[in-house]
DNA sequence: GATCTCACG
DNA sequence: ACGTACGTGAGATCG
């Protein structure tokens, strides 16, 4: 038996471009050229080689006019052209099909379906040859016979489909798929079928009656509304079912022996790849290597040879990827002429040589702790690629090899030398002096597209100097009480023991409480429980669904309180007595090239995200503890609604700030048309969730959710708020316009987010970019203010002398580990720095609170 | 490794 | 007709 393989290449590309167009950037080679869905395509086709080992393939494309568009111009109408950034792409993919030897094939004017079609039908009628189809189309189910089977894609993974498993998952034959489209329709090619008879209904009647044909001569036996529907719309039926006829006799004038699979041509494949900047399909290819990985160097045994110029770069390589821990392994200069590598012996001459230097580097805040850890002066920082990077393009890893890369030089990404234990030496040598090069030859675009984007500033006065902060505050770290951290553990597990007994007495079974599935499983089926949404696997069981079962069973109540217990123990005891150093301290990595928005976020361990709503949870922060006498934490109050007033310039909000009014009060007497004395707590947090939901774009839908109520009153609130706040919604639909003109929207700072979810050709996503848009100006300028105070806040102390200690930032908060003595001063500074670092149209202020642990200082 | 759930602002 | 609130990090389960 020969095996042929009969790829869909339209529907691969459409894949691929899509997959990844609708969140981030589309992939480009560096000289702009899209190239997103051909990476996909490729990977795909590879992985099918793999998998598959064909004896023979043959990929279809569409081409041309098509001749069911000819004779119905309905046809596909209404579907969105196809962007220009994947067409151009498209001639590629054959190339590309050439130099793997794989035949591709195409004739005006039938569509990719009618020539997989064809050879599928060739196999059938050769008993020598079996044929898989590969696409995530699912027209081509109806090609399923007992010599045809196909891999239908799916978003992850696939399903193999042939006549037996077919059937069982559709109850019909495959050849009657196309019955089911001239009953149902098909929307998406605008296939009208049946009008009012959908896939429920026509699955039904063919199970019943075989075929459209067998329903139409049974007619007089079936029934209402049904019969009519059917009886008014046969011609649409039977036409619809031409159209959705595969044709299978394109004049393609082949035999199998003319779609063998050759192999690649590394060659030609190779400069294909070259061109489209594919390193990593490239690196498994026997072939010249072209990219740009020599350089020379000078490897420093005696500090004398060292001469260099003023403006320096620096690279230091580290064993680990969390620089509280790691050790250098290599140090890599460049000064306009030259390079050099420095042994990691050398770290501790390093301020001296930088000293009266400009220095350039990537990722300065990893040299600022090694050094602080080695007891040694901080090198002055001029410039960070990691940053300039993450402000122009919106994304950053932590490993430079990200940028390199694209521009050809073929550096080891940094986990791949982390898996060989970093044992080529020589090579590990070369990367340090490549990167420090790298960072110096590129400097000088990157400062320039920072001042083209208007974003220098940014860089200069706030992130550039946040960096050697943060590192202060990292290295400093945060004090954790293990032995609190473990009465709250034992406590919460003699809880747990007790909860689950009383559990599995209720359910009548013994089961793994922490398993959706299981639960789900006891909840819905076990004990009858009126089920809610379903996710892909089962059962919702989430807090907000369980929320809504409260009375309806005791169980419900143990639950929540079993979920809440153990996700104490597991992220907040024994997780974080983990993260401790020996030192007996946290000292988190506050990430500052991460989020989209501006935000920091903290990692290893998140320090962002400890308990605090919950009583229970709350203790745990008993076990954090200042290093000097009392913590004092100062948060703004309410800053992303001062910023939305700000910025909309809505003059009922900005009076509202300027009078220190209850924003949430005030809000729910105008949306109540009550006096504010009359307001009453429900009212009130009805209040602040409609203005929550304003800020993050939320739907009548949502609110309803939210606030357990219908949609049409939660619609009325937000209704309500736009008539009372015109100036709010006003900035909404500006925003907006500006993001779908721009393509992107800013904060105060000038903070650039590229939104292009906005360009999707689906709805859901494009929604979500517009919600984007509003929020991230909003969210962002906060977090531009935080920074900008951390910043004066850090000069202040030094300027002052003061010993206090910044330790966290919390999104609109700071805490400040406190000397007894300071306190005062520390107050002062850190209020006044915070409510005037910005002049708004209104006020900001700060709410102040101080203890003897984290649990206090609240 | 994907998915679900839940902690924070 | 469909899906439905912005931004994060992390642990447990399961295929």
């Amino acid at each position: 038996m020969k095996k042929v393989i009969l790829v869909d290449g339209n529907n691969l590309m459409f894949r691929s471009f899509y997959a990844t167009a609708y969140t981030g950037n589309i992939m480009r080679n560096s000289k702009g050229f899209p190239t997103n869905a051909l990476y996909g395509f490729t990977t795909m086709i590879n992985k099918i080689i793999n998998e598959e080992k064909p004896e023979y393939i043959a990929v279809a494309f569409d081409i041309g006019k098509n001749f069911r568009k000819q004779k119905y111009d309905f046809y596909k109408e209404g579907r969105q052209a196809t962007p220009n950034e994947l067409l151009q792409q498209m001639p590629i993919a054959r190339k590309i099909l050439d130099a793997m030897g794989i035949k591709y094939l195409e004739l005006e004017p039938y569509e990719a379906d009618d020539i997989i079609g064809t050879l599928a039908r060739m196999a059938d009628l050769d008993q020598e040859y079996d044929a898989t189809i590969i696409s995530s189309d699912k027209d081509l189910l109806q090609l399923i016979s007992s010599d045809v089977d196909v891999k239908l894609l799916k978003q992850t993974g696939f399903i193999r489909y042939n006549t037996e498993t077919f059937k069982e998952a559709y109850g019909i034959d495959p050849i009657k798929i196309i019955d089911l489209k001239a009953l149902a329709g098909d929307s998406s090619d605008n296939i009208p079928g049946v009008k009012g008879i959908g896939e429920k209904t026509a699955l039904k009647l063919l199970q019943e009656y075989g075929s459209l044909e067998g329903i139409y001569e049974n007619i007089d036996s079936i029934k209402g509304k049904t019969k009519e529907k059917l009886v008014l719309d046969r011609d649409n039926a039977f036409m619809s079912k031409e159209i959705a006829t595969i044709y299978k006799e394109v004049p393609l004038n082949i035999e199998f022996e003319d779609i063998i699979y050759k192999g690649a041509n590394e060659q030609s494949l190779g400069d294909i790849f070259e061109s489209l900047e594919f390193y990593s399909l490239l690196k498994n290819f026997d072939r010249k290597e072209v990219v740009k990985d020599d350089i020379s160097f000078l490897e420093i045994n005696d500090l004398s040879k060292l001469v260099l110029g003023d403006e320096v770069s620096v690279f230091v390589e580290m064993d680990h990827e969390n620089y509280h821990k790691g050790e250098i392994l290599g140090i890599g200069l460049s000064d306009k002429e030259y390079n050099y590598f420095l042994d990691s012996k050398y770290i501790v001459d390093l301020p001296k040589i930088l000293k009266e230097k400009i220095v350039y580097t990537y990722h300065a805040k990893a040299i600022d702790v090694i050094l602080m850890r080695k007891q040694l002066e901080l090198i002055p920082i001029n410039y960070d690629l990691m940053i300039a990077s993450y402000l122009l393009k919106g994304f950053t890893k932590d490993d430079i090899a990200y940028l390199m890369h694209p521009e050809g030089i073929n550096v080891l990404f940094y986990e791949d030398a982390k898996k060989n234990h970093f044992s080529d030496f020589e090579k590990l040598k070369k990367d340090v002096v490549l990167k420090s090069r790298f960072i110096y030859d590129t400097r000088d675009e990157y400062v320039n597209g920072l001042k083209t984007e208007s974003m220098y500033e940014l860089f200069k006065d706030i992130e550039m100097p946040l960096i050697s902060v943060l590192a202060d505050m990292e290295y400093f770290g945060v004090k954790v009480d293990s032995k609190v951290l473990d009465e709250i553990k034992e406590e919460a597990e003699a809880k747990l023991n007790i909860l689950s007994q009383e559990i599995y007495r209720m359910a009548g079974v013994e089961f793994n409480i922490g398993s959706p599935k299981q639960l789900g499983e006891v909840l819905f089926v076990k004990l009858g429980l009126q089920s809610g949404k379903k996710n892909q696997t089962g059962y919702k069981t989430d807090a907000a669904t369980l929320q809504k079962l409260r009375g309806k069973h005791p169980i419900i109540d143990l639950i929540l309180e079993y979920r809440n217990y153990s996700k104490i123990i597991s992220t907040y005891t024994a997780s974080l007595e983990n993260a401790k150093f020996p030192d007996g301290k946290i000292h988190t990595i506050f990430k500052q090239t991460l989020t989209r928005t501006g935000r920091l976020s903290s990692v290893e361990p998140n320090l962002q995200n400890i308990p605090i709503r919950g009583e229970e949870g709350r203790k745990v922060r008993r076990a954090f503890l200042p290093t000097n006498d009392l913590f004092l934490s100062i948060d703004y109050s309410q800053i992303e609604l001062r910023i939305l007033a700000h910025i909309s310039g809505s003059k009922e909000l900005i009076e509202a700030f300027r009078n220190n009014q209850d924003i949430h009060t005030k809000v729910a007497a105008d949306i109540y048309g009550v006096d504010e004395s009359q307001v009453t707590k429900l009212m009130r947090s009805t209040a602040k969730a409609v203005i929550f939901g304003i800020v993050y774009g939320i739907s009548g839908f949502g609110l309803g959710e939210n606030l357990n109520i219908s949609r049409t009153e939660a619609q009325n609130f937000i209704n309500k708020y736009y008539e009372l706040y015109p100036g709010v919604k006003k900035y909404m639909d500006d925003i907006i316009k500006e993001a779908y003109e721009t393509g992107s929207v800013r904060t105060l700072f000038n903070r650039k987010r590229e939104i292009e979810e906005l360009n999707n050709r689906n709805y859901m996503i494009r929604m979500s970019g517009e919600r984007i848009a509003l929020n991230t100006p909003i969210q962002g300028t906060s977090a531009d203010i935080i920074k900008k105070a951390m910043v004066l806040v850090f000069d202040e102390f030094k300027k002052q002398g003061i010993k206090s200690k910044m330790v966290l930032q919390i999104h609109d908060e700071l805490v400040i580990d406190t000397l007894k003595e300071e306190e005062e001063k520390v107050t002062k500074i850190v209020k006044d720095v915070m409510e005037n670092v910005i002049k708004l149209d209104v006020p900001l202020k700060v709410g102040i609170a101080k203890g003897k642990d984290l649990y206090e200082a609240k």
